[in-house]
RNA sequence: GGCCCCGUAGCUCAGCAGGAUAGAGCGACAGAUUCCUAAUCUGUAGGCCACAGGUUCGAAUCCUGUCGGGGUCACCA
């Protein structure tokens, strides 16, 4: 399936051999600055190229006059109403309504596959998101990365590409060995020991309660007053494997379900490091040195030292970037770049959506991968903070206490859909406040309830009618739709557009906006009815146009609905 | 101090890999609304796109610098 955009370049494009063919252009200029798209204003017709203003100077001849012989061919084609030369050169566009019918039928056609492209080509990329360290449940600090990265990787599904949903284990540091001591304590509770308050540097939380227990059950007291080295490591994995159960229960309430948990203690065991490295020396970037001291702090307990280093500099890091620390192990930049091969080997592209704090990291990473893989592979993705307000007071969240907001709370409260919604209605690295009370609010300033209200809308008038006899699967005549409803369906036609546009741009919040854009052209239309009762959806006398007007409803529900399946958000059949 | 992100209407934010007179919602102002097509509607005002240069037919968008706000600077994970 071309799109009606792809379908006009296509028809400049033979319009422009057709020039060169006469000899009026050279032949073999370059098109790729040459653009079909809608104008901004709606004034100007249904679409617009600049084709004339590009190819002016190659032409020897000024931006009108090239436009002016352009615009002959153009308008000889039955789909095309006028064409007309406008402005410093461009070339306006005005369809005849057949096309906008035409287009109806293709949604109706495609259904569920209408705005899928084949932008992707089949090209492999893999998703990282949420990665959260598996030393307890979620909370809402982890949300937005969760539904960006999915909603990202189902925009990418969509326009075409070869998607891996993955999630990054962090098993293997000192914070899940932080884990297995805490875990312990609760081991010893279970087994009826007194241990008082849960000393700093512990995890206080009372989900440890059922991993003790669960210890408890299996080892009796054998570890009870074991050494630390007896436990640590059985304790660890069992703990971890507790806490990604925690996390994948918790993101299944949000719908989000990873196809791949890489393990990092796996690629630090695997020798995967090493090959890494091997790879990297290989091409010389890899060297013993010393890095310069810290800089803005003075750091007095400062020392220079010799380590093994990578060169990120060459590929437009800061600094070159330790990959052994002294005591011979691998830093977690050297286990992070051999995972970012075992990536590669599986993917084309490669996408990581992060929380802003990782913001320094990025430059060394994306350099770890172009050398890997010879090419820039690697976009982060930094999501922003989200404030949680409840009624426009900011909720506090401590870590200390333990006293954050969960994520299953917070979607136990308001709802999945809700959320994820919600979650895209701000780019990615934008600041965002997560109002309670606003975002279930039943009021056009609420996107996420506009746009639910647009589609219950649609299936409320779909049933009535039915009720009323009509039969929904007649052929209808869509010549009787008039010019505000053709505008409802140009705007409709837009969205196998934005699709490949959010894709290509990695920027699944476009969704969002172009659905409440879609829902509020909706509702303006059914206003109408309100003043002048002819305009109505339902015309008891006239069962033509309503047929005709059931179908551009049905045409519109069923772009909100595939907007909302990318978004991984349900599509309301009523409003409570 | 280095690096990254941000600076667009009073507020919250869009602005589609440079396009024509810069948009939406809220708020303000002026009207409409005894409607089960309900959870409002119509219209108006409001801008030096932080600032200064540059690139070109054309810049909010790309480049350089300045100012202002935020983030980040480990052999941590």
């Amino acid at each position: 399936m071309s799109t009606l955009y792809a379908r006009f370049a296509a028809h400049l494009d033979d319009a422009l051999d057709a020039l060169e063919r006469e000899g009026q252009l050279a032949p073999g200029v370059a098109r790729k600055a040459v653009a079909v798209e809608p104008p901004r204003d709606p004034s100007h017709g249904d679409l617009a190229t600049n084709a004339a203003m590009v190819l002016a100077k190659a032409a020897g001849t000024n931006p009108r006059a090239l436009a002016g012989l352009i615009v002959p061919k153009l308008s000889a084609l039955d789909e095309i109403d006028s064409a007309e030369v406008a402005g410093p050169g461009f070339i306006n566009i005005r369809l005849v309504p057949a096309v906008w019918h035409e287009e109806m039928r293709a949604v109706r056609e495609a259904g569920a596959d209408y705005g899928r492209s084949k932008l992707g080509a089949g090209t492999r990329i893999n998703v990282e998101y949420v990665s959260a360290n598996p030393t307890g449940p979620m909370h809402m600090g982890h949300c937005r990365g969760a539904v960006v990265g999915d909603a990202l990787a189902s925009l990418l599904e969509y326009a075409g590409y070869g998607v891996i949903r993955e999630y990054y284990v962090n098993d293997a540091g000192a914070q899940v060995d932080v884990l297995a001591r805490s875990v312990h304590l609760r081991y010893q509770e279970a087994l009826g020991r007194q241990i008082g308050e849960i000393p700093e540097g512990l995890y206080p939380g009372d989900y440890l309660k059922p991993v003790g227990e669960a210890l408890a059950a299996e080892f009796g007291d054998a570890y009870a007053d074991a050494p630390e080295a007896a436990w640590l490591e059985i304790f660890r994995r069992r703990a971890v494997a507790a806490m990604l159960d925690l996390i994948r229960a918790d993101l299944a309430t949000l719908g989000v379900h990873h196809d791949l948990f890489a393990s990092e203690a796996e690629v630090q065991a695997s020798g995967a490091v090493d090959r890494a490295f091997a790879l990297l020396a290989d091409k010389g970037l890899v060297y013993t040195g010393t890095l310069p001291p810290p800089k803005g702090r003075p750091a007095e307990d400062w020392e220079p030292t010799e380590l093994l280093l990578f060169r990120s500099t060459a590929f437009g890091d800061d600094q070159d970037r330790p990959i052994r620390k002294s005591d011979g192990s691998w830093t977690y930049f050297a286990a992070d770049t051999a995972y970012h091969l075992q990536k590669l080997q599986a993917s084309d592209e490669l996408i990581n959506v992060w929380g802003a704090d990782h913001t320094g990291t990025v430059k060394r990473t994306q350099a770890a991968v172009e050398a890997l893989a010879g090419r820039p592979a690697l976009d982060v993705k930094l999501v922003q903070m989200v404030r949680l307000l409840r009624a426009g007071e900011l909720v506090k969240m401590s870590k200390r206490s333990g006293s954050f907001v969960t994520l299953a709370e917070v979607v136990e409260e308001v709802g999945k859909d809700v959320v994820r919604f919600t979650m895209l209605t701000r780019k990615n690295d934008a600041q965002m406040d997560f109002d309670f009370a606003k975002v279930v609010e039943a009021s056009k300033d609420n996107p996420v309830f506009y746009v639910q209200y647009a589609h219950a809308r649609i299936r409320s008038l779909h049933r009535r009618a039915e009720a009323a006899g009509v039969d929904l699967a007649a052929e209808a005549d869509l010549s009787l739709l008039d010019a505000d409803e053709l505008e409802l369906v140009k705007l409709g036609a837009q969205f196998p557009r934005v699709v490949e546009a959010a894709a290509a741009a990695h920027e699944p919040h476009r969704i969002a906006f172009y659905l409440a854009d879609l829902a509020a052209a909706l509702h303006a239309l059914w206003n109408r009815g309100n003043d002048d009762p002819s305009r109505r959806f339902l015309i008891e006398d006239n069962p033509a146009l309503t047929r005709a007007r059931l179908e551009l409803a049905g045409v519109i529900g069923q772009i909100v609905r595939n907007g909302l399946g990318i978004m991984g958000v349900a599509a309301a059949e009523e409003m409570q």
